[in-house]
DNA sequence: AAAAAAG
C-alpha cells in the first residue's frame, strides 16, 4: 500500500501572463498573421510585466523573485508506507540543507555555490533520495529547477572515499549533457579530498581510458555499456544509477536497449534514480518497471511550462522567408545568446553556412561533428565565445547556458509523423528561462501543417502563445528587446542551483 | 528526424 500527500504552493511571485485565449486570439492562420493590435499590446505589457519582476529581483527585494509554481504530488514508494508523512519531519521534506545530516564537505560545496535553501523539487526530492536504506525515485520537475543538484548530492553522501572503485553512476542522452553533469559534480564535490569523477563517453583512440576507476562515472549510454562489457569499468561496487532525462532513455528506440543492458550489469540490489521534466503515460510504466517501488514525485502537465519564459510565434509568409526572418532576429539575438533549434543536420549546416557568409556570425552543432569538435563548440558557446548556436535535437535537453535568452524553433519539433512533439517543444524552451530568469522563445511557422502543430502544443499544456505581427519589424523588435535586456540582469531566484546546473 | 556505439 502506498500513501499519498500533496504540499500547496505560495503565490507565484510574477503575474502569469493572461490573454484572450488561443482560440480568441487564433481561430485561423489569417488572424494569427495580421495580428490585431491588442494581441500586440498584450504581449507588450507581458513584456513589461516581466522586466520589471526581473529588475525588482535584481536589485535585490523579494518582489521579483520568480519561483515556478507548481503543486508537487509525492506517491511514496511501498518500503515507506509504515511511516507517516509528517510534514514537519525532515525526513519527508525539508526547507534546509542543514537538515539533511550531509557532511560538512558536501555543505560546504553547496554553501560555496551561493545556494541558500532548496528548490521546490529539491525539497521533496531530497530527505526521500538521501534515506536509508536506499529507496528508488522517479522525479519530475519544471526544466531549470534544480534536479541535476539533487541527484549529485545524493551520489556525493553516497559515496565510500577510500574504496577506490566505481560507486555511482550517470546516464545522459548526450555528450553534451554528460559533461555538463560531470562538471556539477566536481564543482559540488570540490571540498571532498580525494573524490574522482570520469566521463565514458565517446573519445578519439589516443584519448581513450584503459580503464574506468573513478568514484562517479557520468556517461553516455552505448559508450558504457561497451566499457562494462569489455570489463574496462568494474561494476560490482555501484550501488546508484542514475538516468537523467530518463522518460528519453527509456522511451528511444536503441537508447532503452542500451540502458536495460547497463543496468543488467550492475549489481541487483542498487538505488535507482530517474529525473527528467516530461514522463508521457506511455513511458510511465517503462519506468515503474526500470526503477521498482520508487517514491514518485509528479507535476500536472499544465505546472510544466515555465512562467518566466514568453512563448511567441510568428507566421511567415513563407517557408523561405524564414531565413530572412532569423537574420531580421540575428540582432536580438546577440543580446544575450541564443539557440536556433531546426529538424536536420543538413539545414543545420545550410543555415550555419549561409548566416556566416553573409557575415552573421553563427556556430553549429549536430551529433555529426567528430567528439573533439563537439566539445570546443558547446565550450565556446557556453563561455560566450559563440553567442548564436544552430543546433538539432542534441541540445533539445538539459543543456545548462544561463545566459540563454532566446530559443528561436526554426523549425518546430516533430514526432516524425507529421505531428507535433510536445515534449520536445517544452525541452527546447526550457534551455531558457534558467532557475528563475526570464527568456524569449519564437516559434517560426508557415502553412497549415505548422500552424496546427503549435496549435496542438498550446493544448497540450494549456497555455497561451502570443502571435507576433509579420509587418511591423520595430515594434516586434522593442518588445523582444526589453525582455532579453532585463534577463542579463541576473538570476532572481536564490535557491540550489549552480552556474553549470542542469 | 535525431540521438546514442569504441558496435
Amino acid at each position: 500500500m502506498s500513501s499519498e500527500d500533496r504540499v500547496s504552493k505560495p503565490d507565484a511571485g510574477m503575474d502569469a501572463p493572461s490573454s484572450s485565449s488561443w482560440a480568441d486570439e487564433a481561430t485561423n492562420a489569417a488572424d494569427a498573421s495580421s495580428a490585431p493590435p491588442s494581441v500586440v499590446a498584450q504581449a507588450e505589457q507581458d513584456m513589461n510585466d516581466m522586466a520589471k519582476a526581473q529588475t525588482d529581483g535584481a536589485a535585490g527585494g523579494d518582489a521579483g523573485i520568480i519561483e515556478p509554481s507548481y503543486d508537487v504530488n509525492v506517491k511514496l514508494s511501498d518500503q515507506l508506507s509504515d511511516l507517516q508523512a509528517d510534514p514537519n519531519d525532515p525526513l519527508f521534506s525539508t526547507t534546509s540543507f542543514d537538515a539533511l545530516g550531509l557532511s560538512d564537505d558536501i555543505l560546504k560545496g553547496i554553501y560555496q555555490m551561493r545556494f541558500t535553501k532548496p528548490s521546490k523539487i529539491q525539497e521533496r526530492a531530497l530527505p526521500l533520495l538521501l534515506r536509508n536504506p536506499p529507496t528508488n525515485m522517479i522525479g519530475q520537475s519544471q526544466s531549470g529547477t534544480g534536479k541535476t543538484a539533487a541527484f549529485v548530492l545524493n551520489m556525493l553522501a553516497r559515496i565510500d572515499i577510500n574504496l577506490l572503485q566505481p560507486q555511482a553512476l550517470v546516464l545522459a542522452p548526450s555528450r553534451e549533457l554528460a559533461r555538463q553533469i560531470l562538471g556539477v559534480i566536481e564543482v559540488m564535490g570540490q571540498f571532498i579530498q580525494g573524490l574522482t569523477v570520469q566521463a565514458a563517453i565517446p573519445m578519439e583512440r589516443e584519448k581513450r581510458p584503459n580503464s574506468f576507476t573513478a568514484h562517479i562515472i557520468v556517461g553516455t549510454p552505448g559508450t558504457v555499456m561497451d566499457v562494462a562489457r569489455r570489463r574496462a569499468l568494474a561494476t560490482q561496487n555501484i550501488r546508484v544509477l542514475v538516468l537523467d532525462e530518463a522518460d528519453n532513455m527509456l522511451d528511444q528506440q536503441g537508447l532503452g536497449d542500451q540502458c536495460h543492458r547497463v543496468r543488467q550489469s550492475l549489481p541487483p540490489n542498487i538505488q535507482i534514480v530517474l529525473f527528467s521534466a516530461t514522463f508521457p503515460k506511455q513511458v510511465t510504466t517503462f519506468a515503474e518497471r526500470f526503477a521498482p517501488n520508487a517514491n514518485i514525485i509528479t507535476l500536472q502537465h499544465q505546472e510544466l511550462t515555465v512562467d518566466g519564459i514568453k512563448q511567441l510565434y510568428l507566421d511567415c509568409p513563407s517557408e523561405e522567408s524564414k531565413y530572412d526572418v532569423l537574420v531580421k532576429l540575428y540582432g536580438l539575438m546577440t543580446i544575450g545568446s541564443s539557440i536556433i533549434f531546426v529538424r536536420t543536420r543538413d539545414t543545420a549546416l545550410a543555415i550555419e553556412q549561409r548566416l556566416n557568409a553573409e557575415g552573421h556570425q553563427v556556430a553549429c552543432l549536430t551529433g555529426a561533428f567528430e567528439p573533439s569538435q563537439r566539445d570546443l563548440i558547446i565550450d565556446a558557446f557556453r563561455t560566450g565565445k559563440a553567442k548564436v548556436l544552430i543546433a538539432t535535437n542534441v541540445l533539445s535537453r538539459g543543456i545548462d547556458v544561463q545566459t540563454v535568452s532566446l530559443v528561436v524553433n526554426y523549425d518546430l519539433p516533430d514526432n516524425g509523423r507529421g505531428e507535433a512533439d510536445p515534449q520536445v517543444y517544452l525541452h527546447r524552451i526550457g534551455r531558457t528561462g534558467r532557475f528563475g530568469r526570464v527568456g524569449v522563445s519564437i516559434s517560426l511557422i508557415h502553412g497549415p501543417m505548422s500552424f496546427r502543430m503549435i496549435q496542438d502544443i498550446s493544448r497540450y499544456f494549456g497555455i497561451e502563445m502570443t502571435a507576433l505581427p509579420n509587418d511591423d519589424w520595430d515594434r516586434v523588435e522593442a518588445l523582444i528587446k526589453r525582455v532579453i535586456k532585463s534577463s542579463r540582469a541576473g538570476s532572481n531566484f536564490k535557491t540550489g542551483h549552480t552556474d553549470i546546473d542542469m
